[in-house]
RNA sequence: GGGCGGUUAGCUCAGUUGGGAGAGCAUCACGUUCGCAACGUGGGGGUCGGGGGUUCGAAUCCCCUACCGUCCA
């Protein structure tokens, strides 16, 4: 079987079954801080598990895309020296959400293995959690299975738990024997061994408890199942390879390797392995970017960037010395672009990045290359043969120059490398990293997700009225106080309060919260901020100005109505400024972050290079075009398969509900968005962009107001200008402003020529007090006015006239007196200006230091320079008898 | 979020216990040449990322900050 036939007929049989087929949710889940990537199929119906939701179906099944990198249970090392091993992967997965349970699951799988898969039964193994007797006894009554093949395994292999707690429960695995020949030949290898002999296939979830923060396990009140196959183990399993990179999703993607690099696959062990990575890293990769995921230094761009790394480095072992990875890209889409047609759709802009990156990986190389070349030679010159790890991890740590490379580049020059020694550095960086990682900048604590979710599984969500009103009553639902549940707030508290319905706009989708005001009779509460929660709560941060509230109080809420409307008008002019940005630089351009508040709005976008004053010109041009066209906005609800067709703009990172909203602008805008609008572009008012910039490489942002703003922003420049010109006295200020500046520059050099010569012409005058002292010249002078470098300058004329002498020259100025002192070459084997000048400085209360020919120092007690300065003769006698 | 490195002339970079801002390339002028390349001589070009501090004196030391790079979480 094709694995396209294997996808399919799993689908398919699931669907005969009852089950809703569920498009593969995305590889970076919005909203869910708790983890890095989408790494399981169960991840998109979490939410469900959890009860904070509920979906329009009981069954479900599905073909998720799954990412394993980076965060816990990453083993990207591994990928590509093992059969199994993937950064990214297919499961395959039926989940009952309350409907069927362990025996229902357990007949399926083995139905769809042995009927639909024709897997030969006596080599089939299912294990169950060592105290599952009830799974024990469905696996040998309701399937064909030999009971001697039913095994009991321990808590690490068949006991699952999403996290520390919530839904968890025993598992059961469906275990395939592939003979001797795959096995590790331990005399111990059994079924539970990690070799390939005995390897797993399906892991069936029996989701049966709820674990409390005590450990506690309570029994569900209606258990689920979650269960996932690789697809590309069992592929592998099916079409009898040795490995997951023998199959043929694989194939392609391996031959355009082989190609482009000229290395034949199955040749040499090594560069086998290194052709695995790069197959399995491409995959990844032209995922990611398709989901609009760029390289960063921080999270999940991190990850990307790491494997982007991962893959160039063995694509070198290759011997590819140029970027080569984008070249890739249509490979993948060949192989899986007919499942997931968002690689095909950004198939351009994804190699565009790639690319980008590689080279910037191999400026990264090169500069590492130079530094651990000065390393070897200056290693050697002292005749040691061992880099130390601590020069290695800097090199790594700092420069970003892989480990793997130092050791190639040590071998080649005949020695090696610590590697303990750079092991050691790692695990002390680990642990400053772990000591960093607190709750608070990781997305909401534990304890308020779990009061968010009892509250919505209590009331329900929060009904938002804010679309069409600003002002509504309303019933008090729960009160928070200090992450506990209160039952009263009382005058000068701060608290969260949750409503059963709302005018009140929870902070999402870049829009910001609203504030306002919520009253009762004596009651007045100011609303300073409002957030929404992941489960659609609205929560109202709110202080007490006067009275107190209980739960179940009816009470009035009014929205600050001029900050929602120039909210509104921010929020309406950043989809105009969408359309306007893939209007005039292309479809390329694509939302990477907004934030619209009542002040501004920010919107960043993927694009390669810095806009020009005539793009900026051009895109606020027409935004404001289409503000004078006053376009109607409408919005309706539909279907999202239904809004996708109609041509509205989506984000691949946003989640979406069944139900979405599209926001669309008379045929100019179209997009999906849950904010608040105007009802006409007209209500925009004037539009300005305020600043253009770059955040990261291959996004910009650009920020501008609207309305009020826009106009106190185009006034302030006005008046500003009006000022400068009043200033200046002139009606063309940036013409006189260059004349200005380049006059006075003229004056400055001026100035410094005169003073230059005036100094040396007055040199003479100060030749008459040379003073010989034993046979040397010694030049004394006090000129006040000068600062540091023209004392200098004077000295060095006087030097110029008198050869071998010494020089103290003083200067005062304001409160300070400068000294210098030098001393001729020829005398510089007899005499230290700087011991010199430290006699004069310290005769003044003074300091100062320098070298053997030249000296400067200073005080501030000016009364005593001239004492001071004479005390430079006795120096000179002293070292001369 | 936490480390580490960087930011100096248009470009690539040097700058050694804190004591006179430099090199190469580019640019301009002059010289050499029939002319060009090449060469020679000379010149212009710097808020040493920004702000604060220590000091007689800071590109250099300390603190804060921005941006770039890199590793860890």
């Amino acid at each position: 079987m094709k694995s396209k036939e294997i996808r399919d007929s799993f689908l398919q049989y699931f669907q005969l079954k009852g089950h809703e087929l569920v498009k593969s949710a995305a590889l970076v889940p919005k909203g869910d801080p708790t983890i890095l990537f989408t790494n399981a199929g169960m991840v998109q119906f979490k939410n469900y598990f959890l009860g904070a939701g509920t979906p329009s179906y009981t069954r479900a099944a599905s073909c998720q895309k799954c990412m394993r990198a980076g965060g816990k249970q990453s083993d990207i090392e591994n990928v590509g020296f093992t059969a199994r091993h993937h950064t990214l992967f297919e499961m395959l997965g039926n989940f009952s959400f309350g409907d069927y349970f362990k025996r229902d699951a357990i007949v399926y799988a083995w139905e769809l293995l042995t009927q639909c898969f024709k897997l030969p039964a006596d080599k089939l193994y299912a294990s169950v959690y060592e105290d599952d007797d009830e799974a024990a006894a469905l696996w040998t009554q309701h399937t064909s299975i030999s009971p001697q093949r039913v095994i009991r395994l321990g808590a690490k292999d068949n006991f699952w738990q999403m996290g520390d707690t919530g839904p968890c429960g025993p598992c059961s695995e469906v275990i395939i024997d592939q003979g001797a020949h795959m096995g590790c030949n331990k005399p111990d290898c059994d079924v539970g061994c990690d070799c390939d002999r005995y390897l797993e296939l399906w892991n069936l979830v029996f989701m049966q408890f709820d674990k409390d923060s005590n450990g506690n396990l309570i029994p569900l009140p209606k258990p689920s199942i979650d269960t996932g196959m690789g697809l590309e183990r069992i592929t592998a399993v099916m079409q009898q390879k040795p490995s997951n990179f023998d199959t043929d999703i694989f194939a392609p993607i391996i031959e355009a390797i082989s190609t482009s690099s000229g290395v034949p696959y199955g040749r040499d062990k090594r560069q086998d392995s290194s052709i695995r990575v790069v197959a399995d890293h491409i995959r990844s990769l032209t995922f990611l970017l398709s989901e609009g995921l760029l390289p960063a230094n921080d999270g999940r761009g991190y990850v990307l960037r790491r494997i982007i790394r991962r893959a160039s480095r063995h694509a070198r072992v290759l011997g590819m010395d140029r970027v080569f990875l984008y070249s890739l890209v249509p490979a993948v889409i060949e192989a899986m672009g007919e499942v997931y047609p968002e690689i095909t759709i950004n198939s351009n802009r994804s190699q565009d990045i790639l690319k980008n990156e590689e080279e910037r990986f191999f400026r990264t190389l090169q500069k590492g290359t130079e530094i651990i070349d000065d390393l070897i030679s200056s290693l050697r010159a002292s005749n040691q043969n061992v880099i130390p790890g601590e020069e290695v991890f800097r090199l790594y740590d700092t420069y970003g120059f892989p480990l793997e490379l130092s050791v190639e580049i040590a071998r080649e020059n005949g020695m090696t490398v610590d590697e303990d020694g750079f092991v050691y550095e790692m695990e002390r960086q680990k642990t400053r990293g772990k000591a960093s990682w607190t709750e608070e900048n990781h997305g909401l604590s534990v304890i308020m997700t779990s009061l968010y979710n009892s509250a919505v599984k209590i009331g329900g969500e929060t009904y938002f009225l804010g679309y069409e009103l600003l002002e509504s009553e309303a019933e008090v639902r729960l009160l928070l106080k200090d992450s506990e549940n209160v039952d009263t707030l009382l005058a000068g508290q701060q608290g969260e309060i949750i409503l059963d319905k709302t005018p009140f706009y929870g902070e999402s989708g870049g829009q910001a919260g609203d504030t306002g005001i919520i009253t009762n009779d004596d009651t007045l509460i100011e609303v300073t901020d409002t957030k929404k929660t992941h489960n659609n709560l609205v929560i109202h941060k709110v202080v007490l100005k006067k009275g107190h509230i209980r739960l179940s109080d009816r009470v009035f809420c009014r929205v600050n109505e001029q900050d929602r409307l120039a909210t509104m008008r921010n929020h309406s002019a950043t989809h105009l400024l969408h359309a306007a940005l893939r209007n005039l630089l292309g479809e390329h351009v694509k939302q990477a972050g907004s934030l619209v508040s009542s002040m501004r709005l920010r919107f960043d976008f993927t694009h390669f290079y810095q806009l020009s004053p005539a793009d900026k010109d051009a895109i606020e041009d027409m935004v404001n075009e289409k503000v004078m066209d006053n376009l109607r906005i409408n919005t309706h609800l539909m279907g999202l398969k239904e809004a996708i067709s109609y041509g509205a703009t989506a984000l691949f990172d946003e989640k979406y509900g069944d139900v979405v909203r599209v926001v669309e602008m008379d045929g100019f805008s179209k997009e999906l968005c849950g904010g608040t609008h105007c009802t006409a572009s007209g209500e925009i008012g004037p539009f300005v962009i305020v600043s253009e910039a770059s955040i990261a490489s291959g996004v910009r942002r650009i920020e501008a107001l609207t309305g009020k703003q826009a106009l106190a922003h185009i006034r302030k420049n006005t008046q500003q200008l009006h000022e400068i010109a009043q200033t200046l006295k002139t009606d063309n200020p940036l013409d006189k402003a260059l004349t200005l500046s380049r006059h006075t520059r003229e004056l400055e050099k001026e100035l410094e020529r005169l003073k230059h010569k005036a100094m040396t012409n007055e040199t003479s005058t100060y030749l008459s007090g040379i003073v010989e002292i034993n046979g040397v010249k010694t030049l004394v002078v006090r000129k006040d006015g000068f600062n540091q470098k023209e004392l200098r300058d004077f000295a060095d004329s006087l030097k110029g006239r008198l050869g071998n002498a010494i020089i103290l020259v003083a200067s005062t100025l304001q409160d300070q007196t400068n000294f210098l002192c030098m001393v001729a070459k020829d005398l510089t084997d007899r005499f230290d200006a700087g011991s010199l000048l430290k006699v004069v400085a310290s005769a003044s209360d003074g300091r100062g230091g320098g070298k053997r020919d030249m000296a400067q120092g200073g005080t501030k007690q000016n009364d005593k320079v001239n004492d001071a300065l004479s005390k430079i003769y006795d120096a000179i006698k002293k070292e001369t008898t």
